[in-house]
DNA sequence: CCCACTAGGTTGCAAACAGAAACCCACTCT
DNA sequence: AGAGTGGGTTTCTGTTTGCAACCTAGTGGG
């Protein structure tokens, strides 16, 4: 069955798999600075503060997973811009539930917290987990997992269908 | 601790001090693990197969963020456990986001996904953006961002309550 | 024509960090 | 007494990062 053949278990689990992808501190500020608006390489280096190469590698790797494009905004002479491709706005639900619990445990007074806006109707959206049967939202600590196949834990669990609690008491 | 301030705005955006608690790679799939309930020093070693000296390393910063609370479970020896506090289990809705983009973007037929469960009613939950107003869900294409304080974009917009639109095309 | 300037990088080198393996300690089991 | 276990720390080495300098088009000014 071999259970620990990867060096990381990236191909199994999508939270790896993602975090090999943007796990990574200057590449997750680049996203939140992409979202904020900013496209072009000196705009970020200024904002961010980053080394060049670090930047430039860390675009260059979200270039090729496809979270951005690298567009020529002009011709002569040749200038890029790296803006969002539909997988990079996707990203949005992870950096915004950042923000959200940064906005919650740090940073508690000094900073009024961004609004999310639905822009057909001007009001605040809100992230939530919403349980359709009960038509409810429910609280992370309402939340259990349920594993379709139980490869990652089979020290634990050899069966499928294993439930993991998340518990915390 | 006492704030070594400023090599990023850490203290001015949720998002990048939020990022200075969890924005690495092994922290990330640390709390991956912690939700799936592990908790000992040696189950997540051999889980993860990270150096003992990096575990420790990320399991000290998160206890010291107040993410995980370190619990003797038994006194002769004395044994330790770690499991995520309130403040580490309100960190799910970002692990969650993560995990469903993966799900769509990366890893697509192999795994079947993670499933996550309503505890009263055992159906299952989606996470969402929802808007009030309009009573539906909004996905990340409609939303906008609206910055309270425009400190951030003083090169853009010196004005207070600067509408930034995250639109990719 | 010559010079400075901008956007978008690349290169070279010192310092910091990650990883592997060994070691340590307190206790229990046999 | 010897081996095993949980929970780490130390040591050493190789990769990654950060910083600064440099490069390459092209543009605008004098």
């Amino acid at each position: 069955m071999s259970a620990d053949q990867a060096p990381t278990d990236g191909d199994l689990c999508s939270i790896a798999s993602t975090l090999e992808v943007i796990g990574d501190r200057w590449t997750l500020l680049v996203l939140r600075d992409a979202f904020r608006g900013l496209r072009r390489f000196d705009q970020l280096q200024a904002d961010l503060g980053v080394a060049r190469n670090i930047l430039a590698d860390r675009l260059a790797r979200l270039v090729e997973h496809g979270v951005l494009e690298k567009i020529r905004y002009q011709d002569r002479p040749p200038r890029y811009e790296y803006r969002l491709t539909q997988k990079g706005v996707d990203l949005s639900p992870a950096l915004v539930a950042m923000m959200r619990w940064g906005d919650k445990h740090l940073v508690p007074d000094e900073v009024p917290p961004v609004v999310l806006i639905h822009d057909r109707c001007g009001t605040t959206v809100a992230q939530s987990f919403h349980c359709g049967a009960c038509n409810c939202d429910v609280t992370p600590g309402q939340l259990r997992s349920l594993h379709p196949r139980a490869h990652l834990h089979t020290e634990l669990r050899t069966e499928l269908r294993t439930v993991l609690r998340e518990d915390i008491a």
